[in-house]
DNA sequence: GTTTGTTTAAAACATCCGTTTTTTATGGCC
DNA sequence: GGCCATAAAAAACGGATGTTTTAAACAAAC
């Protein structure tokens, strides 16, 4: 069991520091000094610095979209093609993202890998995601397309990567805000917590009025990009 | 002049490919080479790679700044004590992150530099951005406190993060999104239109209504962080 | 015209990086 | 025992990084 150990060690010491400080920050030696192997065994095991990192996100990708279509799949069979509410598939998507790192009690760094994922200009890695879990989130924004007839798709879009910003961003950073909260408010919060005060506010976001036609050539354009 | 042409060279150059990869990716070679300017001159000039990241964001938070304390003197003057509704607030504020780049040319660089400087791990800038410029953000919150004066003070905090996150999140991972909004919906996205589309998610964010108190134990807290 | 202070240029420095190679240890199999 | 594939450990490689030092150019002041 010696490599199956050394294996999951790095791993783990990898996902806690890509967490904290991103991938570039964070140099194989500080990996391998940290997980008490040796430095040539990322490269041995995994083949390169890259492949490590798409590993660490396979951990958690794999059994979530594993279990996010299961869930699917059951809430389909459950309301037998008649539309799923918003706030079902809101919910289910909750609870998969909650159940999955729950085992290893790391919510938080899932959600600050996903940000990292996001923000971090690592091309090959939103290529990895893309293409290795695009279609479970094809499937989710379809059934999401169906509980929401009413919303034009470009804003349906637009407000589904809004939430997204919302949840990744909170989660993410949730220690730097939980210090912060406690300090001027005194009150402890837990990750339940804020998804309770999450859902409201996701809900009503989606379910915004559209934006007002007129405001489009309020201003001259003076802001390329 | 010889100075501030290669001090202003250096910062345009730098804050782009620092926009564009993140600081860790950009090195000074990679700034100096493309600035064409001499490797030693960020040193001589800057002090320290950490400074010239900082020197990089003051140039936007500084005139950010000045501007939106002048925007809220004149927004408190005009409503003379009386509060001043949210929507008022939220659109000073967006108003005042586009005028300043708008001379620049770089929303864009502006916004990705704001996403990076949360998400990424530099310790050093969140440090600076939050002593340097927390009384301006202080002085917004309180301003929204009296126009939310129905929300709980935890409530309005968390929402407000929640709003903050959304909107970071979409405009400094814009080149992307933008890219499948594209693909997806063949459509181009500005800058100015996403903000259109903001406006009312994120009133509609402020003003959902409260959580279920009841939702708080709904299950057993399996979820530790 | 020399001197002085400031800016640019070039070179060198020490350090750290990801990766590769070489060596040593380990444990199952004939 | 000897054999062999697999894993770990140690050492070295080539390259890139931030910074510092040394030398040259330049303009202003006297």
């Amino acid at each position: 069991m010696a490599q199956s150990d050394t294996v999951t060690r790095i791993l783990d010491t990898a996902e806690v520091l890509f967490a904290e400080r991103g991938f570039a920050e964070t140099s194989l030696r500080n990996i391998t000094s940290k997980a008490r192997v040796n430095l040539a065994a990322v490269n041995y095991h995994f083949g390169s610095k890259k492949a490590l990192i798409q590993a660490v996100f396979a951990r958690y990708l794999d059994p979530f979209s594993q279990r996010f279509h299961g869930a699917l799949d059951e809430l389909e069979a459950r309301y037998e093609g008649r539309d799923i509410p918003l706030e079902v598939l809101l919910e289910t998507m909750a609870t998969t993202v909650l159940t999955v790192p729950a085992e290893r009690n790391s919510l938080k760094v899932f959600m600050r890998l996903l940000g990292l994922a996001y923000s971090q200009a690592q091309g090959h890695l939103r290529r990895y995601i893309q293409q290795q879990y695009g279609d479970v989130f094809s499937r989710f924004t379809e059934l999401v397309r169906r509980a929401t007839p009413d919303l034009p798709d470009a804003e349906r879009f637009w407000r589904l990567h809004f939430m997204l910003g919302t949840v990744i961003f909170t989660l993410s950073g949730l220690d730097a805000l939980r210090d912060i909260a406690e300090k001027d408010y005194h009150q402890h919060v837990s990750v339940r917590d804020l998804v309770r005060r999450l859902r409201p506010v996701v809900v009503a976001a989606m379910n915004a009025p559209l934006p007002d036609e007129k405001d489009i050539e309020h201003h001259a354009d003076t802001v390329a990009h």
